[in-house]
DNA sequence: TTTTTTCTGTAACGGCCATTAGGGAAATAT
DNA sequence: ATATTTCCCTAATGGCCGTTACAGAAAAAA
């Protein structure tokens, strides 16, 4: 029976390249249906998605699911860190590309808006909200440990540009990376709650006043 | 049978009057059932709680919590309207009792990372998170529509300190006024992620700086 | 072709969810 | 005292949760 495509025979680009076993392949192509995963996820948080949202979403049957991706704490897992690279990368890029610490977090604040109220695709930040208030304590600490490594990651930026001297030996590093790490989720919260990028863009230029001038 | 403290037969201080009916009291203290009820709500959330949980920290059965609070849904409106006036206060009166905008959002700032991680409670706000990711929309909308109606009124205050002439005629009072709702709501993820009230404090005073030199 | 391996679909598992029916206990009113 | 009203406890409801046994289909290897 063929009810489903039979495309994508070969693993998809990215997925583990097993060595081409000997039974029937997988009818399903393992990198579109983690897409679906990481938009539902992303939507409905960690316990709004069951998994039979999952299984509709993928296009799949529970056994394939978990088959392929284990349980659903480590599909969620495995989002996660899709999501890292295939959404929030844009973090880390301002964080390394720019020249000084301030035009790093003055780009990593506008770009935030962008992303947060991309369309076609739910607003705000899959790490600040996909596992709150979650009954599964492990799941909500592993997105809190990425949203302070996300503030140490900003801190630590902002220390080197210290040591470059773009700016004043005594700025409290911690309190600017800390307040910008609130900023950003603050934004994230508002995208979801209806702010458009305009209005989340004139909150990031309003924030990058609380540098020391240039 | 009496198994459980028989005390405030009379229903309790601000319960509805009921016209003292003539069957059994109920044996509990619905207001400090109502507290045990936010305390629980505010900590896990509305779909983190169940029915189950709410019993058993209210100290009374399920056909007691229902007679005395209707649905999970309709307890869950009660308890928002409570924490609103028990703990989530501070904000209205920073934004009526203060003499000029500007101090009025300051005191909202400084208030709120006290607030926040207050010790011996949940830390961070139920409003922001006790319905993200919620299975029921109405429910979830509920507190969108308390976090903007917030906005709105740090708006109102900040166009009527420049209506009285603290500030320029061409500040976006919009943009200022999302601002600050941004960073609230980030202060409030922060302290959920362990941030201390001196840390908080730091953030609200940095935020402070974006407004026009008074 | 036959054999072997793996995947897929159906259907079920126990467990917790929110909610409530029903009977007996308790307290007031008469 | 009795009658009346209301509450509380036990126990159950149907429904969805995450997960998996099982059987058969499909594709590769021989």
């Amino acid at each position: 029976m063929v009810n489903r495509q039979a495309a994508a025979r070969q693993a998809g680009p990215g997925s583990e390249a097993r060595p081409r076993g000997r039974g029937r392949p997988r009818s399903f192509d393992r990198e579109t249906a983690l897409e679906k995963a990481i938009l539902a996820f992303w939507e409905h948080g960690y316990e709004g998605t069951s998994v039979s949202d999952l299984t509709e979403v993928m296009g799949i049957g529970a056994p394939s699911l978990y088959a392929a991706f284990g349980d659903k704490r480590s599909l969620f897992a495995e989002v996660v860190t899709a999501y890292g690279t295939r959404y929030g990368s844009f973090s880390d890029r301002a964080l390394t590309e720019e020249r000084t610490a301030r035009a790093a977090v003055a780009r990593m604040l506008r770009e935030a808006a962008a992303e947060y109220t991309e369309p076609g695709r739910p607003h705000g930040c899959l790490v600040v909200h996909a596992a709150t208030n979650c009954t599964t304590p492990e799941v909500e600490d592993s997105l809190r440990e990425r949203r302070n490594a996300n503030v140490a990651a900003i801190e630590s930026r902002i220390k080197a540009g210290v040591a470059a001297g773009e700016l004043p030996a005594d700025v409290d590093t911690a309190a600017l990376a800390r307040h910008t790490g609130a900023v950003i989720q603050g934004m994230s919260q508002q995208a979801r709650d209806g702010a458009t990028k305009e209005q989340l863009e004139a909150v990031a230029e309003l924030a990058m006043r609380v540098w020391p001038c240039p």
